[in-house]
DNA sequence: ATGAAAGCGCTAACAC
DNA sequence: GTGTTAGCGCTTTCAT
């Protein structure tokens, strides 16, 4: 209580009603000569909530970084938080131990306001409690645990209008390299490939590795083994690219002549490559602002009507799936 | 109290001493049923911080997202944020209003206990703030304006190294093409340019642009105007590599073949371009590291001796440089 | 060893 | 319009 009272004060800062034009611009002043700030942790502990929303993804090191998906995705986030005055907590998760930790520090605790998670991040104990607590949260993909909002990509029609313009394009033995099965995601993906190869009467070959480098450099050679070759490969996300090339180059197959290939995840540097890759490009930075509207509706208590958000895919033709003949 | 008492219960939460063997199995047990979990926020009020570090890093969309620096170098920070039981609180500023509003929120309003922020982000009166009040906070790279501690990698040392390969590989007109002359990190590279090319009695030949595609394709095709011709561009930083791809391609010149191209900050994809990309790869994860050990020593009370923390790079020889001859 | 009480910095409800 | 009061959920003396 430097020039005059207190309670005072705090209406003026949250700039409340019942406070004398003369007194506001004098305290206000004050406030400027003090370069007085309120305490964040003090206005938290009394208004229940933090002005913070938490963000969960998987570490870099765990998926290569050779996909610029998650950074594009967190840096969209982070920038749409900003702008409604909300800072992200972030938390990297290596393993199923990590994702613990951080729900434990983040989450219990009440740090945040709201969370917005990478669907294969969190278990189905954790995304039972907070869909028990009723706490704010959206999820990035789908859940295979769990029907709550998220946001995601159109995996299947994705995959199904690439695999289309391979088949277009003459290709009939197509192999579809994709992640672990489990994952929704690489299940809609599958999905979208063995409906196209259908469509039109073709046998869909499916590979599941896990996404390392060991893991998909085997699958590679392995599919590659059997006859007759496929004469195109469809990497089923951005983390197989550089394993597929790999392989490619230590069989001595030139792409595209030998075997055409293309991926589900597009990257700046795929236009560079030799050859410049044919890939399925995702609304990353839609995506994330999805995610954030989502996430602030439910935090204003609402509960939006569409549980499911999903964005389209773009074809981004480039010369690493063969010409057409 | 719902079992027992109060200040008991707080001092079983920090195992502080002074409480019977019994009780305090008693009350943990009570803990675990009611599913207990302390307010963050009513801790940080009393205990003055918040177990928060904050983290400001330029946004991707003001520097191409071509780069895997800032994103890893998070990664890298998170992990190790994480190992420590603190948070990430993350800011990505576009602009320097971008730079000062994510100041106003985490620092005013004490929301962290630490601050990284890459150099070239704060202005002078926002460090001048911080090293006022004594915040503990790391720069991420060398500040133009204050001496304080920072982490950065040899940027002279790298360079120069990169700059004689190429020369012992017969290239004697080599241009730097290098972003804002303002940036510490700039002056450096073009430091090591220069004392490399001086070194062996040849020219330097440096041009500098903005960070932005269309500033750094006018910046090459002036310089590859000039005759006679460089026969090796040096790009002296990531997000700079495409646009010299672009603009040899657009000239249809080979490379190396016509003009080889190196660049400092390494990439995976690197590997697989057309052709492959010799580089000066940065210890980027190590980078991250150090930073935070230096930042938990500020928080700590400590002040390290040594205010500046040089980590050495790497050349990544590819075929991208030319072969000997 | 345990309980009572004060207080961290703020907001909200009420009296003046 | 303005000041007073209580209390958010915790930690920390200080008695007991």
């Amino acid at each position: 209580m430097a020039g005059v009272s207190q309670g005072t004060v705090s209406k003026v800062l949250n700039d409340a009603p019942g406070v004398g034009a003369e007194t506001r611009t004098r305290i206000l002043k004050l406030i400027q000569d003090l370069d007085y700030h309120p305490n964040a942790s003090a206005r938290s502990l009394v208004a229940r909530k933090t002005g913070n929303i938490g963000v969960i993804i998987p570490h870099p090191g765990s998926y290569s970084m050779s996909s610029a998906y998650w950074p594009i995705l967190l840096a969209s986030i982070a920038e749409r938080a900003a702008a409604r005055n909300l800072n992200v907590l972030l938390s990297t998760a290596r393993s199923e131990e990590d994702v613990d930790s951080a729900y434990q520090s983040i989450l219990r605790g009440r740090r945040i306001d709201g969370l917005i998670v990478g669907a294969e991040q969190f278990r189905q104990k954790q995304l039972a409690e907070l869909l028990f607590k009723g706490f704010p949260f959206v999820l990035v993909g789908k859940s295979p645990f769990v029907s709550h909002w998220h946001v995601d990509v159109d995996n299947r029609g994705g995959t199904s209008s690439m695999t289309t313009h391979l088949i277009q394009r003459g290709h009939c033995r197509i192999a579809m390299l994709a992640g672990p099965e489990a994952y929704p995601s690489v299940k809609e993906r599958v999905e979208g490939f063995r409906t196209a190869m259908a469509a039109h009467g073709l046998e869909a070959r499916v590979y599941h590795c896990e996404y390392h480098t060991d893991s998909a450099a085997r699958c590679i050679k392995q599919l590659l083994a059997v006859e007759p070759r496929v004469t195109a490969l469809f990497a089923a996300a951005g983390d197989l690219t550089t394993a597929a090339i790999s392989a490619t180059r230590e069989l001595r197959l030139a792409i595209p002549g030998d075997l055409a290939l293309v991926v589900f995840d597009d990257h700046p540097y795929y236009e560079y490559l030799c050859p410049p890759i044919t890939a399925v490009s995702q609304p990353i930075h839609e995506l994330g602002e999805a995610a954030l509207d989502l996430l602030f509706a439910l935090m204003d208590g609402r509960s939006p009507e569409q549980r499911e958000y999903v964005l389209p895919t773009r074809l981004v033709i480039r010369a690493s799936c063969g010409f057409p003949g």
